[in-house]
DNA sequence: TTGATTATTTGATATGGATCAATTTTTAAA
DNA sequence: TTTAAAAATTGATCCATATCAAATAATCAA
């Protein structure tokens, strides 16, 4: 079993109540009343660094929430080239609440927490629920907003932008979720941002040092990048 | 004014009943008497080649469904560099149905008729109309599954292998929506190809070019291309 | 029909980022 | 700690695609 799954106990009717992410969550919208009903129909699996939570080849069945930690989800070419399509962040959901295959494959980026729903029972769920149904709607609209806005960036940006784009974007991020976004902290390995960005590791790399001998930015170690001027850093990529 | 009104008679209250494409849009699901409701709370438009539907900055106030004809989404970066999101066919839908600005901006590809929501009115219509709500779910997350492909295609596919996607991708759009899908046709000229791909166009031409010499493809006249060998093609790009 | 405009193809050259290679740094394991 | 493995940086070279340029073909307006 490459998966941990977290026993439920009398707790776990409350589980959503004190969620600390859930104003982030698609189930955002519901009442306290429902809330112990959406308990109910989901379960929470924690699972570690590089563990797989699908595969793209497998039966979609589930629809996950992020209640900790980051997910990648990614595409293989059939000559082994990767594509990262997103790194989802807490508050984020992911899988498929479609009959069919998956589109991506999903993998913990370090120590993960993900509310698990079935998907037919949460179809039933949102049958029952126009408020849910709605705010799903809204935010899968949102993905594909920020799925657009990544066509523009893989489409028309040289790799310099690219990369100021995508240190701007993560800062965006914890800046919403409320967590400290300077320095900010990239949890990912370099070879995974150059999978996201449609680069090589050594570009990337080459950039950040770019950014770094220019003094846009402060790289305190791999991981935490320090940014010293954001406007000029948001300048290079529009 | 920029486009032409068709003006409403006693027919318009059936204009969905007689709709040709209505098994391909989001509006399927709906049954006769709802379906009479449905046209009187939307209006058609016409639209010529190269019109404007809405720009990327304006307010967005409308959702559209495509009856006839092509769009191009797309979105201009700060420089004037565009990237072409994607090409929209009968049956697609675009524009927003949440208070915001557009996300991008629309244009006609020739003789175009459209579908026109207030977003109020649908998103009210909506909340009697749990089918719709889930239609409409389901097809914005189709839309993102189309467009995390693309993701892959522009972050990881040379410009052989994109221009090998483009073809069979069209020609697979038209043979859902039951048209002639050989030889097929590309309403859009070789620049906006080239956006679209996030090539030049003299690449795009000479891809083109380079799949006739192999005698993968015909090219009748530029915008009409005979596939040869549909095998061959696709193990160009999977 | 004719000229003018727009679209497409083809050729020559330049270049940004990939590839190959080596070194340094960080992390994890013994 | 010490060592091994993984990640990141930096350098040298190469190549796919962009860019610049010109010729040809198709479309449109007068």
């Amino acid at each position: 079993m490459r998966e941990t799954l977290i026993e439920s106990s009398d707790k776990s009717t409350t589980r959503c109540a004190i969620c600390k992410i859930r104003s982030y969550s698609f189930c955002r919208c519901l009442h306290d009343d429902q809330l112990k009903i959406f308990s109910g129909i989901s379960t929470e699996k924690e699972f570690k660094d590089k563990e797989t939570v699908f595969l793209q080849q497998e039966d979609s069945k589930h629809l996950y929430n992020i209640t900790k930690g980051n997910i990648k989800i990614y595409k293989l070419l059939s000559d082994g080239r990767i594509q990262i399509i997103g790194f989802l962040y807490p508050g984020d959901f992911f899988g498929s609440y479609k009959k069919g295959k998956y589109n991506y494959s999903a993998e913990a980026i370090g120590d993960v927490r993900l509310c698990v729903f079935k998907q037919e029972i949460l179809d039933n769920y949102l049958e029952k629920n126009m408020n849910l149904a709605k705010e799903l709607l809204h935010m899968t609209s949102h993905e594909l907003t920020l799925a657009q806005d990544r066509i523009g960036v893989l489409g028309k940006m040289n790799a310099n932008e690219r990369v100021a784009k995508f240190i701007l974007n993560i800062s965006e991020q914890r800046a919403r979720i409320g967590w400290q976004n300077n320095p900010v902290s990239l949890p990912m390995i370099r070879q995974d941002i150059a999978d996201y960005l449609g680069l090589t590791l050594e570009t990337v790399s080459r950039e950040i040092t770019r950014f770094k001998t220019s003094n846009l930015i402060k790289v305190m170690n791999a991981k935490q990048i320090f940014i010293v001027d954001k406007e000029k850093l948001a300048n290079v990529c529009h």
